[in-house]
Order: structure tokens, then sequence, then C-alpha cells
RNA sequence: GGUGCGGUAGCUCAGUCGGUAGAGCAAAGGACUGAAAAUCCUUGUGUCGGCGGUUCGAUCCCGCCCCACACCA
């Protein structure tokens, strides 16, 4: 029987431990990483991200980390297009491969795959994100409740994001965005085996707390600063990059702007778990258990 | 030592003209299809500092005590 190519997904909340997880699996069987990370694709960000060290990309080749720049849209639907075309590459000389991250949208994307929605025309888009800064969300939800009623409907009118992407679908397409959403999964001509590192709470906060603390002094302040020019980009709504920004504008102390980052970091961890924790076919490890995680591809790729 | 202002949810505080109390943040749970480290939803019983007194009834009024802060000595 032809070997199976097989992606070894390893999820989980921040600072859990999976970028050494990834390395060591993907040393194990001689094979690549890529990374399912809606950040640290951005070349800009470097200590706010987590963004696995010289040394350890040089253990393992990585891909998607530092590839873009946060003056590009990168979104779900591209990510799952760039993926699917690394995964074909690297399956040409690979029976698997890996792929680590904690954007759990990106790995359903990757995985599943996301519902065709035509391109949307960008000067629509600006239009509506112009006018929401302008006159908030009561327009919006009036915006919606006369063009795209169905959606008006369907609950979610509290959320700006999603009103304003429902508003530009119709307004690019003259349809529903809800007429686009079959919600069908696709199928994949690899197999897939999904791993998630869980620790527990107190363990994976004292990680998160470090770690921030670490950034600080590897100079996460530095590194904000440095990106000031590009402040309202939308790669810069990021734990971390937030606090520091607020506290360079003379809004709290450098000592309050840490706490808030722990704090961030952890709510953001907490809905991290949240999705994953939904997804049935996922098999959960510690970060310590590489043998096992071994054995999981071993026994199932076979 | 004296005077003043406070002590109410994990934190910051509001409030009850006496009928046992509620906001923000935190926390917990959840959602999630082109911003996803984003965005959004749900959840509030706590000796109202302690002990007495007045009262049908006190977290609220009165007395004493404890604690914190400020000022005066």
């Amino acid at each position: 029987m032809a070997p199976h190519k097989t992606v070894i997904v390893i999820a989980g909340p921040t600072a859990v431990g999976k970028t050494a997880v990834a390395i060591a699996v993907a040393r194990q069987f001689n094979t690549a990483i890529i990374s399912a990370d809606s950040r640290q694709c951005y070349k800009e960000l470097k200590i706010g991200v987590a963004r696995p060290s010289e040394d350890e990309l040089r253990q393992a080749p990585h891909h998607f980390i530092a590839t873009h720049s946060i003056r590009e849209e990168v979104t779900a639907a591209m990510f799952e297009e760039y993926a699917l075309q690394k995964a074909g590459e690297l399956f040409l000389v690979h029976d698997k491969i890996v792929m680590v991250g904690g954007t759990g949208l990106y790995i359903q994307a990757f995985c599943e795959g996301l519902d065709a929605i035509p391109a949307t025309d960008p000067a629509i888009r600006q239009s509506i994100i112009s006018a929401y800064e302008e006159k908030g969300l009561a327009w919006l939800q009036s915006e919606i409740e006369q063009k795209d009623n169905a959606f008006y409907s369907s609950g979610e009118i509290k959320n700006p994001h999603r009103l304003m992407r429902a508003l530009e679908v119709i307004e690019s397409t003259g349809r529903s965005i809800l007429s686009f959403r079959n919600k069908e999964k696709k199928t994949r001509n690899f197999n897939i085996i999904k791993t998630g590192l869980t620790l527990p709470k107190e363990q994976l906060h004292h990680h998160i707390d470090t770690r921030v603390d670490r950034m600080i002094k590897d100079g996460l302040l530095e590194e904000v600063k440095s990106l000031l020019p590009y402040r309202e980009l939308k790669a810069l709504r990021t734990v971390g990059y937030t606090e520091i920004l607020n506290h360079l504008d003379g809004n709290s102390s450098l000592e309050k702007a840490v706490e808030q980052i722990k704090t961030n970091t952890r709510q953001y961890a907490k809905r991290q778990m949240t999705w994953f924790r939904k997804d049935t076919g996922l098999k959960w490890f510690a970060p310590g258990g590489i043998n096992e995680i071994v054995d999981c591809v071993n026994s199932g790729a076979e």
C-alpha cells in the first residue's frame, strides 16, 4: 500500500509549549513545519508574538513564519490557499508534515476549508469601515436590517466585525453572506492527525507570566516603538502591542501595561481552549508527551 | 494624642431620606467562515469592618472599638 500523506496538527493555547513539541516531532519524522499562527507570519512582529528563535527555526524548516508584512492583508482564506499549496510542495519530498499553531480558524480552514465567497470590492469595504468608525454600531445595524434582513434576523447583530463583513458581501455581490455558507467540509487528499497540547490552568498562567516578563526584558517596548507609524494596521490589534501602545500614549504605567498583557493573554488562551475543546477529533497530550504523540502518529498513519 | 475622611463583590467604587444592595474591571462559561492574539454573548449573596444601642426591622441613625489615609499637635 502506498504510504499515506499525513499532516500532524499540533494545536493548543498560547504559551503551552507548542513550538518545542512541533520541532521535536518534525525532527522525529525528518520533516518540515507549517505554522498556523495569524501573527507570527508577520516579519515586523517578533518579540510580542513569541516567534520561534533563530536557533529553533534552524532545527526544522518552518513555513508561514515572518513571511508576510503587516501592511498586507492576511486572512483565514488566504492561509487556506497558502498552506494547501505549501503542503502540496512538501508532500513531494515528505510523507508527513507538521502544522502547529494556536489560530483555530486557520487550522479549520486548512483541514476543512472555508466556503467560497466571491472577493469583495476593497473600496466598498473601506467605505463601510470608515462609515462605521464615524457613525457607530447603530448605523451598521440599520444598514444590515435594510440590506440583508436575513442576516439581521440570524443574530450577531452586536458584533461589528460580522456586520461589516455581511454588509460588504451584500453590497459587493448582491447576495447575502448567508447564501454562500453551506458549511460543507471539504475532503483533502491527505490524512490529518489532530493533536492538542494542554496544561493545568495554574501552570499555563505561570508560563504566560514568565513569558510576558521575558518579552519586556527582550525589548518589546522598542519593538512597539518602531511600529508606531503602523499603529492603525489591523495586524497590530494584538495582545502585547495594544497595551504597550496605550502605555506609550501615557494612558498607563509600564507596570500596569505588563499586567494587562498578562491578563489579556490569559483571556486569549481561554478563548483558544473554548475553540479547541469543541473539536472532538483532537487528541490531547501534555507538552512533555512527545513520545506519545509520535506513537499516536505511527499507529494512526499505518 | 486630637480632628477630618473612609472601611460595601477578588479589585475600584456607587447606593440604600431605615424594609438585608449594584456598576466597571477581574473571574467563569459560551459563540465564532476573508480582522480570529480579532470580535461578540451569558453569568453578580456579598457576615455592606467588629460589638452593642435605638427600632417591628439597621449596611444606613447613635455609642464604643479595630483598621487605612490625610491634616494638626
